[in-house]
DNA sequence: GTGAAAGCGCTAACAT
DNA sequence: ATGTTAGCGCTTTCAC
């Protein structure tokens, strides 16, 4: 590999001046001309490693997310890419696995290796720990889940607002009796979107008992779904729609609803996330879509700019996922 | 951010005896527990990047996948993390978008970060360059996709065998007039699948005029498995079973078989890619399971291989996929 | 406008 | 076993 002091030579320069041809500083043109052909015709690519280390920070930015096998996940990677595809700044991801171990590992190699800022989802709300990047000044941007102690700019699904209008629709479209099948309590997302659905349902009259009693916690897998729907199905008052707040936890409760001979749109069925697999479903399913593309673009630009300088006070952007009906919810009666 | 010099100036030893405890040099025990306490006090992490300078090798391997939307490849880069994960190595992700400029744009930045190694899904068979990386020595394996000119080590899927075991499997079970969906001419995996299946067919005394005409080539969309599927069906001899040759594809042309009237398993159907939504579709699809997770840790493996030294011949190691029967193809004939 | 020189934080000879 | 020294490739004063 050629080095900067290669090209200088070959050019009869100075490295000085080589650098300021690279870097925008004054130049006389024919020597800035002959400094870029001799570039060129050396193959010469600046070395990043040793520019970090003289200018104290890197072209690079991390994106931390907990499971890289998730297309909520994946499709907020692209956001912010092509975010950032406008500046110079290269994103790397690092999936952490839900992990605060290997997440702290992560935050370890971003500080180590004098990221720009990071982007990152955390794996736990309470002992994932960004005081270290903090401490450095590498700009934090939180994205989807907040993480409690921290004050970091932080990029936010209203939850609860999905929750509330999915619910809502059900019982704009005729469904009275709306159970609910969320995620684990210790999970923000499933207790904000749950907290939406309760507000519906009150708004609506339905005394806290009753949806109480409607509510399930399911792991989010597959067997949870299909479990805690099973378990709606064979209660006394049983629902007659549910609104399930993952789109895993939705394959199960599908399950569970053809092997009981219960079909949409008789029995609503409304899931957050917008699965791929949703034109397969007969009848079409219903959806919160949530912005998972628009998430990314909007952290990326929060950490631009905080990259580029600006010093102002924490920011917190809330996106609204937003829904879309389809048939399994077009109504309890037929027509 | 704490140096090496501080901890050494606060521990009262010279900076070198900080970096031989660091690394492992010889220290003796009581100065590198000073050391050490000295370290966790000041809250010191070495600075890679200083490093990475000086030794000209970074702790960070590259991989370049051209999708990180598909499934495919998120499982195989979980691979790739999970064989790093006892070395020293962290995995920085990098999307190509199968585009070979961002692909290139990665590759720079891989050389410029003096990445200790790279696991690459080419963007295109022939543009992809990676003598950049050659040159300068940093390990290369290619995965899932061959590079056509370089020689690098390389991990693949036996496409062929997976297209002819898929056709022979849909012969054995009493199909007869199997057609075959696949992708653009232009890729690779598309074409191997089709061969395998040409070569099943043949192996079948099927003449090749039939088997020409019963094989479309079809964007890699749902729209495009779609069209290719409702072609087939109006043929004058239309097939009584087909093997889809990626999942995208098997979306569209279970839509043009349900809008057709056709029923797995009266008509076979056989699709490559373990599709997470296999269970909500009745009956369930046999598929042609591709070895994802595992191209990812053979990839990881061969590459730290050579990161650590091995000057071997060039190798390519081959998986092979594998069949999961299931009811999408249990005859042609009811029982 | 240009070059000489210093130094970012670390490691690896080379001394001792 | 430990310290001293030099230098990885680059940027950035500071002179001129």
């Amino acid at each position: 590999m050629a080095t900067i002091s290669d090209v200088a030579r070959a050019a009869g320069v100075s490295p000085a001046t080589v650098s300021r041809v690279l870097n925008g500083g004054r130049v006389s043109p024919e020597r800035a001309e002959r400094v870029r052909r001799v570039a060129s015709e050396l193959g010469f690519s600046p070395n990043r490693v040793a520019r970090s280390l003289r200018t104290q920070q890197a072209s690079v930015i991390g994106l931390l997310i907990p499971d890289i096998e998730n297309p909520f996940f994946t499709a907020l990677a692209r956001g912010v890419e092509d975010a950032s595809r406008r500046t110079h700044l290269s994103v790397v991801l690092c999936n952490t696995d839900e992990d605060v171990e290997k997440e702290a590992r992560y935050l370890d190699v971003a500080l180590a290796e004098q990221m720009a800022g990071v982007i990152v989802a955390a794996a736990s709300p309470r002992r994932s720990d960004f005081s270290a990047l903090d401490a450095r000044g590498t700009p934090v941007v939180a994205v989807d889940r907040r993480p409690g102690a921290a004050t970091v700019d932080a990029v936010m699904v209203d939850d609860q607002r999905g929750g509330d209008e999915a619910t809502a629709h059900l019982l704009d479209r005729g469904y009275r009796r709306v159970a609910c099948v969320t995620g684990p309590a210790d999970t923000a997302a499933s207790e904000e979107r749950l907290a939406g659905h309760r507000a519906a349902m009150r708004a609506a009259g339905i005394p806290d008992a009753w949806i109480r009693a409607h509510t399930r916690h399911a792991d989010l897998r597959v067997e949870g779904g299909r479990t805690a729907m099973a378990e709606l199905l064979t209660l006394p008052e049983p629902p007659d729609a549910v609104l399930v707040t993952h789109d895993l936890l939705t394959v199960g409760a599908l399950e569970a609803l053809r092997t009981a001979g219960v079909e949409p749109p008789a029995f609503g069925v409304l899931s957050f996330g917008d699965v791929p697999w949703a034109s397969l479903v007969r009848p079409p399913l219903t959806t919160v879509r949530l912005p998972s593309y628009d998430l990314g673009v909007a952290a990326a630009t929060l950490l631009q700019e905080r990259i580029a300088g600006s010093t102002g006070p924490r920011r917190t952007v809330t996106l609204r996922p937003d829904l879309h009906p389809r048939a399994s919810t077009s109504g309890p009666t037929p027509g």
